[in-house]
DNA sequence: CCAACCTACGTGACACGTCATCTATTCCGC
DNA sequence: GCGGAATAGATGACGTGTCACGTAGGTTGG
C-alpha cells in the first residue's frame, strides 16, 4: 500500500526504520559490552573463535574462514593479526601452497569459546527470542532473509539498477 | 516453546540469528557505500545531518543531540570536529553556558542532505519495505521495539542481574 | 564567599573496518 | 618451461567507535 513514486517513508514504516537501526546499534554494544566483562573477548573475536570451534579440520584457511564469517580477507587479516597477539589463535604456513596460510585455536582460544559461549547465547536467547511466538519468529526469519538477498543482489552485480557508474 | 533451562539457541533461532547477524553487517555497510558514492557523505553524517535538519531550532546543542541521535557525548564529539573540518558543520559558542557549544548546519551541510535524502530514502524502501504487509510491519515493529526496550532495560540499570561487578 | 561537587565538552589511546595496494606464489597457455 | 594473469594473504592509511580521563565553567552547602 506504499506509494512507489515517492522516495519516502510512511510513518509506520519511519517508526520500524528508526528502531530497527537503533537496536542495529545498541544490541551489539550491549552485547559486545557483556562479552567483554565476562570473558575479554570482543564481539568479532567471538565470531571468529565460533568458526574455529565449530570447524570439522582443526585448521583453517584464511579466506574459507573469511567466507564463512562474511568478512572481507584484509579483515580477517588484521583481525587475526590481533588475536595472534592476544594467544587466541595461531598461524601455521601452509605446505601444500606456498602463499596459503593455516589458522588454529590454541588452548586458551578455545578455553575462552568455551566460556564466553553460554552467557552469550543465553543473552541472546533472553533478549530476544523468549517470549516469541513460533508465527512471529517464522515472519522475522522470512523478512530478514528476504532483505539480506536483496541487500546482496544489489551489493553484489557492480552494476545493477545504480545510476550507471561508468568508471 | 523454547527451553528456558538451556542456554543454547533452537535451530530456528540460530536461523534468524545468524541472518539478523549478516544483515546488521551487510546493510549498513551498503547503505554507506551507496550514500558515500551519491553524496560523499556517511552514514553517521547523515544522521548527525538529518537531526540537525529537523531541529526546531537552528543550531543545538552538543548534548541533547547526542540524545536524539543516541550517541555517547564523545562519539558525537570527535564526530563533529571532522563534519567541521569537512565544512558540514559549525560551531558558535554558546553565552548563557561558556562550557557549552551551539553545532549549526552550514549551507553545504544542508545542501549535502537534501541531495543526499531522496535516494537514501528510496533505497531503504526498497530493501526493506516495498514488498511488506502491513500485517508483518506491525509484527517486526513489534519485535524491534520490544526487543530494543530490553537491551535498553539490560544496559542502563548498571546493576541488573549482572554478577555484581561493585566497583 | 569559597571549597567541593557537578556538568558540558574535548582529547588521547586504542580497537575495529574499508579501501587501495603490495608481495609471493600458483596456474595456464603456449 | 616461461611469461602473464589470477590468487592468497598482508599491509598502510584513514575514518570510525569506545573508554578513560582532562579541563573549564557552573552550582551549592556551610
Amino acid at each position: 500500500m506504499t506509494d512507489r513514486e515517492s522516495p519516502w517513508l510512511s510513518d509506520d514504516q519511519q517508526t520500524a526504520w528508526r528502531a530497527w537501526l537503533a537496536l542495529n546499534g545498541e544490541l551489539p554494544a550491549l552485547l559486545h559490552r557483556r562479552l567483554q566483562a565476562d570473558s575479554g573477548l570482543s564481539l568479532p573475536d567471538f565470531e571468529v573463535l565460533v568458526q574455529l570451534s565449530e570447524a570439522d579440520e582443526p585448521r583453517l584457511r584464511v579466506s574459507p574462514l573469511a567466507a564463512a564469517l562474511g568478512w572481507e580477507r584484509s579483515r580477517l587479516s588484521h583481525h587475526l593479526k590481533r588475536m595472534e597477539g592476544r594467544g587466541l589463535v595461531g598461524r601455521e604456513e601452509c605446505e601444500d601452497d606456498g602463499r596459503g596460510a593455516w589458522v588454529t585455536l590454541t588452548d586458551a582460544g578455545r578455553r575462552a569459546i568455551t566460556q564466553a559461549a553460554p552467557p552469550h547465547a543465553r543473552v541472546v536467547r533472553e533478549l530476544l527470542f523468549d517470549d516469541l511466538s513460533a508465527d512471529d519468529l517464522a515472519v522475522i526469519t522470512r523478512f530478514t532473509t528476504g532483505v539480506l538477498e536483496r541487500v546482496r543482489d544489489a551489493a553484489g552485480p557492480a552494476s545493477a539498477s545504480r545510476p550507471a557508474r561508468p568508471a
